[in-house]
DNA sequence: GCCGTTTTCGGCCCGACTGTTTTCAGTCG
């Protein structure tokens, strides 16, 4: 997969003409470009070979040249010539808060720091307050930026973020005076990883509530204190901005704020051509300066003649388009989601009992559960022997009879070993009630064999389904490399379903490959994969992904009851 | 550098906060 290296020369491209001054309509095009190829969920050399790069937008001929040079030669010229004119520290410089091309270029030019520690030192001993245009002030900033990017690299997972904005929201939304307040940005997005939380508050009367918002306790650091807005980082890493307007703003306010960016562009190019304008607090007409929405997102969508779209379909992948012709699909809700085919108990790497379990299952308004412990090659999990798989399926048997309310059906995440074949024999899987099958080994076989051996356990009559089936691990562990159409097609043709695992590291498929999934026509199963009783909660992330798919309930199999789904069963690989 | 239901040339999203400035440039989202 290129895709990621493509991504990060042209962003680089970007800042390196940003560097130089260059044309700011250029530098967009390379970062418009850089966010279109992320957004993809194939391989940029399977789209060249096709000759269809121009048909991604934002790649013209000249970008589609540059990845084609890249795929040939594994370079591309010009970024090469840039990056030559340019010294690496420069451009690493742009990583500190507060730091843009000028301040770079103009301390970079007069000081010529090597590195952050260098840079660091030149600050304390009072060198940049004496640059053109530097005070005191300047230089403290710059010395606070390298103490931010020290502490605050790197992104956080949902999983931790949405937790933390909800917490926010619901202490500030006792404040006097609010009168109404989400979160929004990619928190709202249930982007699988987050940057910073955004807030919004309406509210006549900001200056208190921003007061009380950058004295609180946890907040470590105050980047920016003014009347609407501000910014602190809090004591654990994660940046929040805070900005509140009047609530007759709120509707075009969580619009912007909620973004995505891409989005956003798109919105406002829309609005232009019908000769409105959109700014945060509202959709005005460009003649008359009146104001013609702007209380409600649903109010501003309509304005545009566009259905509204839900905040996880917003990234600029069709859904304007969609929404004008009124195409958007009915995406699936939790609510939809009746069973989960994926949990483990104490019999494996488990926390709980199996009762334990399914009492939390079924707290949280789930129908029916798979045990699915795992196989016996996967020792450090303490993984099942066929005869203590026998005993389980015994007691689940037992335990079924005793339940009301939510059924319990026998079930194994049978581990494919390196050659596709499964860890327990066809006699056995034969009397379980659902198969996962996943890989939890092997991880760095090249792509030819990891996809011959996924598509070998699709082709085993009872494996129901492939658990996480890229085995990513969010900053941790890429996924493996696979031939995802390979994949996808036989996992069309023998009817086995691929899952979306919740855990919030995993999110597994991601929602680019399960857009794409079932786009081809395979069907998509959401599970927790839950070890501790309380990870059933982790479902939300699970069905956000499969919402940022673009999944109706229709492409998920546990949105079906237990009878359809044992017919389905019953049906599939006879 | 991309793009076209006004255009193949001339546009390209929009505003808040900060610091160093007496009116604005730089940075960020």
């Amino acid at each position: 997969m290129i895709n990621p290296l493509i991504v990060e020369i042209f962003d680089d491209i970007a800042l390196l003409l940003e560097l130089q001054d260059d044309n700011p309509f250029r530098i967009r095009a390379y970062r418009r470009a850089s966010l279109n190829v992320q957004a993809l969920s194939e391989d940029l050399t399977q789209i060249a070979e096709r000759g269809e790069l121009q048909s991604i937008p934002g790649i013209g001929v000249d970008l589609a040249n540059k990845i084609k040079e890249y795929i040939a030669t594994g370079k591309v010229k010009f970024y090469e010539e840039l990056r030559k004119k340019t010294p690496a520290f420069l451009l690493e410089m742009l990583d500190i808060p507060g730091v843009g091309p000028k301040t770079a270029k103009a301390i970079f030019e007069k000081l010529k720091p090597k590195n952050l520690k260098e840079l660091e030192a030149m600050g304390r001993a009072g060198k940049i307050r004496k640059l053109p245009g530097m005070k005191e002030k300047t230089e403290q900033n710059i010395l606070e930026g390298i103490l931010l990017l020290q502490k605050h690299r790197g992104r956080t997972l949902l999983g931790k973020a949405l937790p933390l904005a909800r917490e926010l929201v619901s202490q500030l939304s006792g404040f006097k005076g609010v009168n109404g307040i989400s979160y929004a940005g990619s928190t709202r997005r249930m982007c699988e990883t987050i940057r910073d939380i955004d807030i919004l508050i309406a509210s006549a009367a900001s200056a208190p509530i921003m007061d009380a918002f950058v004295r609180r306790k946890d907040v470590w650091k105050v980047l920016a204190h003014g009347h609407t807005k501000s910014s602190v980082v809090m004591k654990e890493g994660l940046q929040v901005d805070l900005r509140v307007v009047d609530k007759d703003c709120f509707g075009a306010a969580l619009l912007y704020f909620t973004g995505s960016k891409a989005h956003n562009i798109q919105l406002r190019s829309l609005a232009k051509k019908r000769g409105y304008k959109i700014n945060e607090y509202g959709l005005f007409s460009v003649k008359s300066n009146k104001r013609i929405a702007g209380r409600t997102e649903e109010e501003m969508y309509k304005a545009l003649g566009l259905s509204y779209i839900p905040p996880e379909l917003r990234e600029d992948q069709g859904e304007i388009d969609a929404a004008a012709h009124g195409k958007l699909p009915r995406l699936v809700e939790k609510k939809d989601i009746k069973g989960d085919f994926h949990m483990h108990s104490k019999w494996s790497d488990g926390a709980n009992e199996i009762e334990e379990m399914v009492a939390s299952a079924k707290k949280r308004g789930l129908k029916h559960v798979v045990l699915t412990d795992h196989s016996q090659s996967l020792k450090i999990a303490n993984g099942l022997s066929p005869k203590r798989l026998l005993q389980q399926i015994e007691i689940v048997r037992k335990l079924n009879k005793k339940l009301s309310g939510i059924t319990l059906l026998a079930g194994s995440e049978v581990d494919i070993l390196s050659d596709g074949s499964l860890d327990f024999e066809d006699d056995l899987l034969k009397k379980l009630d659902f198969v996962v099958a996943s890989v939890h080994s092997g991880f760095k076989q090249s792509k030819e064999q990891i996809t011959r051996r996924i598509v070998k356990a699709m082709q085993n009559k009872y494996v129901r389904l492939i658990g996480h089936p890229t085995g990513r691990l969010l900053g941790e562990r890429n996924a493996y490399e696979v031939d995802f159409d390979a994949v996808f097609k036989a996992a069309r043709e023998t009817n086995t379903a691929l899952e979306i695992n919740s855990y919030p590291q995993r999110l597994d498929l991601n929602y680019t490959y399960a857009r794409r999934a079932h786009e081809m026509g395979v069907m998509l199963a959401i599970d927790t994969d839950s070890h501790t009783h309380d990870q059933f909660d982790n479902l939300e992330y699970g069905v956000a992904t499969a919402r940022r798919a673009w999944c109706a309930k229709e492409n998920i199999l546990n949105c079906l009851d237990l009878p359809e789904l044992k017919k389905r069963i019953a049906k599939q690989k006879s």
